[in-house]
DNA sequence: AAGTGGTCTAGACCACGTT
DNA sequence: ACGTGGTCTAGACCACTTG
């Protein structure tokens, strides 16, 4: 028999996870900046150590505790904290959000084209060359901080989006007018300075070097479904990343 | 007396890991795309299925693959590709070699000098200003491609280094020299253009934009030991990066 | 030596997507 | 219904740091 009111069902480390969090929030556990053994905590929660680490593995990769071998857990007074992981893929609106900016959105343009071979080959479409352009400013606080502009090959929509309802994320776009979403993006870092037309548009003094991304996006098919072309003011966004040492 | 290099002690999942990728990347497994279950590949390494669990979920972490749930885990092609990836911190001898090129390494200066109050400040050493200062340029292919600033606050060293004695990567340079070794990195991604003096080491092109790293390495103990900046030539160094969806 | 987090096992059951 | 990955348990032992 089906479900008429089906529970939505979170995971056991989860729920620990939110109960630990305000319990940290609130001062109720770790004052001094340590979190108990997880011995103890696997007994207060009454959960198995495997489950709590799993709660704390989570916590950690959000950056809000630091485990140490043969010391102990301990919490992150914001301190150091990154937020602007580059290996996490975000759309622009959030990214500027995180930032400390306000976003918001300008000069967008839609409007077909023909890809050029070396756009064809590297996603893959020899047959269709035409493509959607969708060229977009973002802005923070008033400032332009990201320029984009994306290749959809028409090949892959399922309709033609309308003006007024391109979400601000490409992702969400692939949700909501591609065959498939996207699943995982490579990116190529490159300094670089901008032409005339981008100066232009993004108000930028002469002379003034921007951060270049090229973005190829792919499905969970593993075909390259979008191309980006990305251009982020290092002034106002400022990437970082955390390098591990590898281990051999 | 305390081992400076006790023997490395690689995880059961880690090694499994190791092996694994080989045998995707030489298509002896999942030469559909596809990875067998996890029940078959534990049987395979003769490793419990949470061991393959974990060797599962760090290459999904690193964005090899996508493990989906009620489905399988599949081969993401498109990040196997990536050679040179930004969050794994590599020597810079290594990071040549990896781009296709041959390395070697010049003008390699050491001296003395007095940390400015930002440095300090960043680096937690108010007491002792006291600095190392290792300059090196990196050749690929016989043309300028990398050139390093290393700032070794002198507290940090157990001996001074001779010239002759250098290791090629700040990671061994630590090993040896440093009281505690390299355990992460935070790097920040500027887009710069280089100065006259610049210019003139690395022999660029007037207007030729570098990407700059502003690195501060951190010890196990989770105190900066090292910083350093780092120009790339972005025609010999491309940085790649993977980019996994955020969940939510 | 004691305390802490890291790894590993064997087995059980659940949730998801396909057939 | 079946096969897959996701969660959870209880217990064991190892590795790291500090007294």
């Amino acid at each position: 028999m089906k479900k008429k009111f089906p529970v939505q069902n979170i995971p056991l480390y989860l729920k620990v996870k939110t109960i630990l969090l305000e319990a940290i929030q609130t001062g109720k556990i770790g004052q001094n900046g340590k979190l108990p053994p997880e011995k103890v905590l696997s007994d207060q929660f009454k959960v198995s150590r495997a489950t709590i680490r799993s709660t704390l593995q989570s916590l950690e990769k959000d950056g809000l505790i630091t485990r140490r071998h043969g010391i102990g857990s301990f919490i992150n007074n914001g301190g150091l904290q990154v937020k602007m992981r580059i290996n996490e893929a975000k759309g622009f609106f959030q990214l500027i959000r995180d930032s400390g900016h306000t976003p918001s959105i300008d000069k967008t343009v839609l409007k077909p084209v023909i890809m050029d071979e070396k756009l064809c080959r590297l996603m893959d479409m020899t047959q269709n060359r035409n493509a959607l352009l969708l060229e977009r400013l973002f802005w923070g606080d008033g400032k332009p901080a990201i320029f984009v502009s994306e290749f959809i090959p028409t090949a892959n929509l399922i309709q033609e989006p309308e003006p007024g309802e391109i979400p601000h994320s490409i992702f969400e776009f692939a949700d909501y007018f591609l065959h498939d979403s996207i699943e995982y993006s490579i990116s190529e870092i490159i300094p670089t300075r901008a032409d005339a037309g981008l100066r232009k548009k993004m108000l930028l003094e002469p002379g003034e070097t921007l951060l270049k991304l090229e973005e190829l996006h792919y499905s969970k098919q593993d075909k390259p479904i979008v191309f980006s072309i990305v251009y982020v003011r290092d002034q106002l966004i400022r990437f970082r990343v955390v390098r591990k040492r590898q281990q051999f």
